[in-house]
DNA sequence: CCCCGCACAATCAGGTAAAC
DNA sequence: GTTTACCTGATTGTGCGGGG
């Protein structure tokens, strides 16, 4: 048998390793960096001859080059993932005083009395993702799912344009797995929303359902077509690389300079004092940044120190959220019913006038929480505030 | 010995897409 | 059109352990 390979010249080859190492560094600094180095249009003339080159030589093609973020063929179906590390969720605070509560029985535990670091981040207000690179290349990507088992979907974050394919710069690790929060920025949501509009589709309700609705897509055409980003903000995993983390600062540093996209407003502060410094100048700048956020993260940067202090159920002892304050709306009650449960158990609902609060339209609320008490001051007509985080 | 805070499991709400 | 599954976040009850 023979097998016949079309004859590639050397200088072909040569051509397109050039092409996609400047659409890569052209890709980065537009998406990751925010920084565009050349025209769109020049960007566009590049990607062409990748493709023509690709398309007359098909065995150049490499799951990495820049042209290959969009797969040929739609998924039959999501697959299941299990996570080396698990992902978990993290507890909440809601005012100074359940802050300094933390800080106090973080101190306490690692029995320090002076002031510690924390790096402090904005929290997006998204999906978590987690991204698996061996030897530099993106080979999955996963929701957290119940924090054990999430879904595969890698075909839909490809698609993301401030995700590398390919890791970039030295000390590359054999394998890396790193988590993050896929969002929606709100320009891409309300532009999104307003082409919807306009074909008579259906609009999505706020931009982390639109975000976690992009990621459920079987086909990645379509997915590609919403403007999604991703900031990465932790390492869940790294094997086979020479470097040594003692901070989560440091760490942060390394995962931008493998060519992921860190958010630009982390920061590192100093005690408690430091947090609500941060927490009131982010949200000073809420509505001027491009992205939702529900309140703000703080982290020990020590690593030793976050190993010392371990986990809780389901959340790190070393990592909180600051939750901003819920937004308030009037509504009405517009009548209150039955719900039977699958165990039989009846739970009153109470109807309410639909209502837009905090990105969702809320029109059903469990009184199941109320006491006889209050129950019998509730009346149909009656106003009634809605609160929301 | 009781109370309180914390950890933890379970359930629910609201939204989305896929499968039937 | 209905049902199912999934994501995120809030809220509940229960059980445990430390402190008064």
């Amino acid at each position: 048998m023979t097998i016949s390979t079309p004859a590639i010249p050397a200088a072909t080859v040569q051509r397109v390793q050039t092409l996609r190492e400047t659409l890569r560094e052209h890709n980065y600094a537009y998406y990751v960096l925010d920084d565009p180095r050349i025209p769109d249009s020049e960007y566009d003339r590049l990607m062409r001859e990748l493709e023509q080159l690709e398309a007359q030589y098909p065995d150049l093609i490499r799951a990495d080059s820049p042209t290959q973020r969009v797969g040929a063929e739609p998924l039959s179906e999501f697959i299941q993932v299990t996570h080396d590390v698990p992902m978990l969720s993290l507890g909440n605070v809601f005012n100074d005083e359940e802050l300094t509560a933390f800080d106090q029985r973080t101190r306490e535990r690692l029995a320090q009395t002076a002031a510690i670091d924390y790096i402090a981040e904005p929290k997006l207000d998204g999906l978590a993702v987690s991204l698996r690179y061996e030897a530099g290349e993106l080979v999955r990507a996963a929701t957290r799912g119940d924090g054990t088992v999430g879904e595969d979907i890698t075909h839909n974050v490809r698609t993301i344009s401030s995700v590398p394919l390919r890791l970039r710069g030295e000390h590359q690790p054999r394998l890396l797995e790193v988590r993050g929060e896929v969002i929606m920025p709100k320009a891409g949501f309300q532009q999104l929303n307003a082409h919807a509009r306009q074909h008579q589709e259906k609009t999505f309700a706020n931009p982390r359902n639109a975000a976690a609705g992009s990621l459920r897509q079987l086909d990645p055409r379509i997915t590609a077509t919403r403007p999604l980003d991703m900031y990465c903000y932790a390492l869940g995993l790294v094997e086979g690389t020479d470097l040594i983390f003692t901070t989560h600062e440091q760490t942060l540093q390394q995962l931008a300079a493998w060519g992921l996209k860190i958010n630009p407003e982390i920061k590192q502060v100093n005690g408690v004092q430091g947090c609500l410094d941060y927490y009131h100048t982010i949200g000073n700048k809420r509505n001027a940044l491009a992205y939702d956020i529900d309140g703000v993260v703080y982290k020990v940067n020590r690593l030793a120190w976050q190993t010392d202090l371990g986990f809780v159920s389901r959340a790190p002892r070393w990592a909180i959220a600051h939750k901003f304050p819920a937004q308030e709306e009037l509504s009405e009650i517009l009548a209150v019913e039955f719900q039977v449960g699958r165990t039989g158990a009846l739970t009153p609902v109470a109807r309410l006038k639909p209502t837009l609060v905090a990105g969702v339209i809320v029109s059903n609320a469990t009184l199941h929480n109320m006491d006889e008490v209050q129950r019998k001051d509730i009346r149909i007509g009656d106003t009634v505030i809605i609160r929301r985080a």
